[in-house]
DNA sequence: GTGAAAGCGCTAACAG
DNA sequence: CTGTTAGCGCTTTCAC
């Protein structure tokens, strides 16, 4: 492993000279820049990221702070999120909460704060006050992605619209017994996803002079099962039977689908279907959906990291536009049979 | 952000003893230990794990190269890890393939060698002998995880074997016709897994003398839909329908089972199906299946190599066992509708 | 048990 | 354009 110091000697110049050539920050001669990435390259030179990290006081490290790796948004977020780091020449260390609340202090109380990262970016955190402010302690760019962070610059889709799109989908197809499945109260302690998607489906009736009904409302935790069983409460209702169902996530619009076959209802002719993701699951079920993009939101996230930590290569403007968000129509949703006859 | 100095001045000690103190390396009478962790803790320091690493030689961080996030299968491994890795007071830094060749390429010419890891974690990797050489070439500690790394300690089941299980299970069972849907042969490219369970299937066929029909084999590629369609293939064939199918993946499985559904076959009744994982999903889905526990085999990776990080602490014996695997039986397999009448 | 001092490997003024 | 020279913030001999 060569230091900074056999190149210099290989090259015949001081360390310094390679120093510059090699970052590409102050003027080196042609021709010397050539011979120093020779030597370079020769001799398999790699800086320690350690020892300039020291030296500029930059680590070239982002952190990654996710509730969950196992879920379609979360992975997505992070491939995104990865993929732009990368090419930024950034790593990225990764903390993932779902270990509980031991290892949840852990990372706010002493990983985060180890001076080995220039920024973080949250994802779809929920985090208690103390938590917050353990995160803007640190005091380097942090942005949130998916997750109300109070504080924290943070990239959303507007769940409000969002759902109110996926409601008004099946409102203009002709529906009428619209149901919703969402987040279950317990989980809504202080996260405001499911609670917007729920206004957004309300909004929509209301729009169109609906009334909401309670017994149209099924709580589930956004799985595929979890969607499975509340889709299986709302249909088993032998005399409010709904004719469309929207779900709060993909994966709970799946759970609702599998729900109505084993119930010998067929999609979309006995019952309509809409999620919200664009889950990659999605497409082979037929399930229409509201997409969102979560490998985008990463990159994005970057984007404005970047922005933040060299204010130099700013380019504004992409930077604080809305998140978008696209209806997919695919064949989970029809006009009820009642109209079709 | 205070430094050792601070805490040493406030200590009224050297920062020799400051650090003495934190690390619990060198002796340090009790009483100054109080007042140094005190003082510490008071001004919030954190040693800043650069200055730390350079002086040591050591980071206190390791890397995992992993091919894709968004499989359960890979994201339980860096899950596993990530906890086990928090445990010990390590950071774990993310290197995913899966943006293909130029990513590749950076990550293995320039990240993996920036000095930042102590060690790496090579999940599922099916490496070019070029990239394993890199690996090498960084002369740290260096285990992977369910993929075959020549010159590269690994875990992983034993795939024969587990795909005999599953098999055996069936045949037990009294099935004669049992279909196997696997790797296709692209994928096959240096990736023993799909071989080794085709073999192990082909094994149990022969171990009660039964021929192997290639008829009943069909390729796949790992997901859901993949096997979706293979299934059908297998399915739709009127002269020589299976009675059973071994998918060598849950997702796969699932993909099965959803395919009989559609065309009108009942599982277990008409088919029975069986996978390899034990997938999240594989209880909702009553899918019978050899479970593997990919977060075990990541906690299983960090604790070899804290053993080879770490010499003093070794804890040998738990570090050679032939990683486990377990039958599990739920409602999608039963004997063939033809023996029960 | 504790302090002084010499680096760890690099970068960033500052001269020249 | 290039070399000299201080550090960056810690750890670790080596004395005391």
């Amino acid at each position: 492993m060569p230091g900074i110091n056999e190149v210099a000697l290989a090259a015949g110049v001081s360390t310094a000279t390679v120093s510059r050539a090699l970052s590409g920050k102050g003027h080196v001669s042609a021709a010397t820049r050539e011979r120093v990435l020779a030597a370079a390259m020769e001799l398999g030179y790699v800086v320690s990221s350690n020892a300039s990290s020291l030296a500029t006081g930059r680590t070239k490290n982002v952190g990654v702070v996710i509730p969950f790796l196992n879920r379609w948004f979360y992975g997505s977020v992070l491939e995104g999120a990865e993929q732009a780091l990368l090419g930024h020449g950034y790593d990225l260390t990764l903390y993932n909460l779902s270990g509980g609340g031991e290892n949840r202090r852990a990372v706010f109380e002493h990983f985060l704060l180890r001076k080995r990262v220039d920024a973080v970016i949250a994802i779809s955190l929920e985090l208690t006050p103390e938590e917050v402010s353990r995160l803007l302690e640190i005091d380097k760019p942090v942005v949130g992605v998916g997750g109300p962070l109070p504080g924290v610059r943070t990239l959303s889709i507007d769940d409000v619209e969002v759902a109110r799109l996926a409601t008004e989908h099946l409102l203009s197809l002709g529906h009428r017994k619209v149901a919703h499945i969402g987040g279950n109260v317990e989980m809504e302690h202080d996260f405001h996803l499911p609670t917007n998607r729920r206004a957004g489906y309300e909004a929509a009736l209301e729009a169109v002079g609906l009334p909401v009904d309670p017994a149209l409302f099924a709580p589930a935790d956004f799985t595929i099962e979890g969607g499975y069983r509340a889709a299986k409460q709302l249909l088993g209702n032998p005399r409010n039977r709904p004719t469309a169902i929207f779900a709060a996530s993909d994966e709970m619009a799946i759970g609702t689908m599998l729900a109505a076959r084993d119930m010998g209802l067929r999609v979309p002719q006995d019952l309509s279907v809409i999620g919200i993701d664009d889950h990659e699951l999605a497409e082979f079920f037929g399930l229409s959906t509201v997409a969102q993009f979560p490998a985008e939101q990463g990159r994005r996230a970057v984007e404005i990291l970047m922005d933040q930590l060299h204010p130099a290569t700013r380019e504004l403007g992409s930077v604080d536009t809305p998140l978008h968000f696209e209806l997919v129509v695919r064949s989970s949703t029809s006009r009820p049979e009642a109209e079709r006859r």
